[in-house]
DNA sequence: AAGTGGTCTAGACCACTAT
DNA sequence: TAGTGGTCTAGACCACTTT
């Protein structure tokens, strides 16, 4: 009944991964409560018989998880449960897009527009500057689900404008599968009701609830080549998190 | 003019977090193209004069950061740009509850009510039992900005709840500072329109689009011990998130 | 002075991939 | 077979904190 608490060195799973869950375990079930000192890195040497840079890499992946934390001088403590350093992975969203049979990306519209004072400045343009306007639309099923809206700098030299034309590049962007040629970008989500057209895409009402995920990509020499925003009623899609300390991963 | 390319042992900089930082602008500035191949552990070793742990814990970092893939007897390879991993930090609610001065959380309400079926399935309770209702409100700067309800098992033997009636255990949770004893917590961010009470609260229209922030936490037997949410009108707080290669941590 | 975490060495051995 | 990443050892030295 008990669960393991030798290091097996015969396992595939290497020694420091074992240790970390042997500690995790014990935390989890009070062994060590919150705000406690775990032993010292010298003392795990010797229980677990493991040299001290395999309890540093299983300290430094539990503080990594942050299960504990460490002082110098003064020890390893577990500590409590605290919302500080969480984040929300969009696993949804990947998944979404990595469902190639279900999900379909189209093309809805591409012009070549003058950027208005919000483009020119989210592309850091000067003003009236020709730039692609590309929206899509992206289906489950045939429903409607996703709505994206994106600016390119137009610039006939830049490769990017091709491969970002291809309507199948938006998901590639979340799956890994493409090459994009982006150095960085930024990311942020907030809400915001529905427009019309919006609405009128996604099937939905006007001023309805939805995620606005915007987004700016930047090349290699730091401009902006991109800036969008995908937009999405709530209720098809949520984001969730997990903290403190869970058995299974 | 030209980035530091070696490692100075002098410094308070460890050896592996400035390779990281030299291979990392190496990257950006394109020394090395998404896609192709870093030099071999070995090759690094000998370039830099480190041995072969400092590499390694260099290469286990940025493959953490999303910046390079490692493939067992292939190599390591710089990643292009993708979104699947990135995740989202809710730095700004995290500061917004730092901040004692300007952020004030009063409480609205104290209820002890009979669980509906949506409160007892959340906590898993029979029909009926009862349990307390907290509503509270968190303002800045006079405004009202954040509106948090939460159901909590009544229980007198649990340390929880009393806790948890403090109007200040709710930031204690953002903040680290609260010695909370919650063993695991479940966080979803969902979008919704507002309802009448939560639109009165906030000084905002019924029907704005708003985050709703769920969260459910668990003892220290794995048993649900508050289901609640956090809810604030869309403007207000955004959350962001970076990818790819940023100069600037 | 003793104990703690943090960094680093200079090798060893293993598993995997290419040739 | 040679080269690659992945794990691990058994120490060393340092900075910091406590006694």
């Amino acid at each position: 009944m008990s669960a393991k608490t030798t290091i097996d060195r015969d396992s595939y799973e290497p020694a420091y991964a074992q240790l970390v869950n042997i500690i995790r375990r014990q935390i989890a079930s009070g062994v060590f409560q919150p705000g406690s000192r775990l032993p010292s890195e010298a003392q795990l040497c010797k229980q677990y018989e493991v040299s001290p840079m395999t309890v540093r890499r299983t300290v430094n992946l539990l503080v990594e998880q942050d299960v504990v934390s460490t002082a110098q001088g003064k020890g390893t403590f577990v500590k409590p449960l605290e919302l500080g350093a969480f984040s929300f992975h969009l696993q949804e969203l990947q998944e979404l897009f990595r469902d190639r049979e279900r999900t379909k990306v189209t093309l809805r519209e591409v012009r070549i527009v003058n950027a208005d004072d919000t483009v020119s400045e989210k592309l850091d343009l000067p003003a009236t500057e020709k730039v692609i306007y590309i929206s899509r639309l992206l289906t489950r099923d045939q429903a409607p689900l996703l709505y994206h809206q994106q600016y390119l700098i137009y610039d006939p030299c830049r490769p990017i404008v091709e491969a970002e034309m291809d309507v199948t590049s938006l998901g590639g962007l979340f799956t890994g599968s493409g090459d994009t040629s982006f150095k960085k970008g930024l990311l942020s989500i907030d809400v915001a009701a529905l427009e019309a057209h919006e609405a009128a895409c996604l099937r939905t009402d006007a001023g309805a609830p939805a995620f606005r995920l915007e987004h700016t990509f930047y090349d290699f020499d730091d401009r902006p080549a991109s800036w969008g925003w995908l937009t999405f009623p709530g209720g098809s899609l949520s984001f969730s998190a997990r903290v403190g300390i869970w058995e299974e991963r």
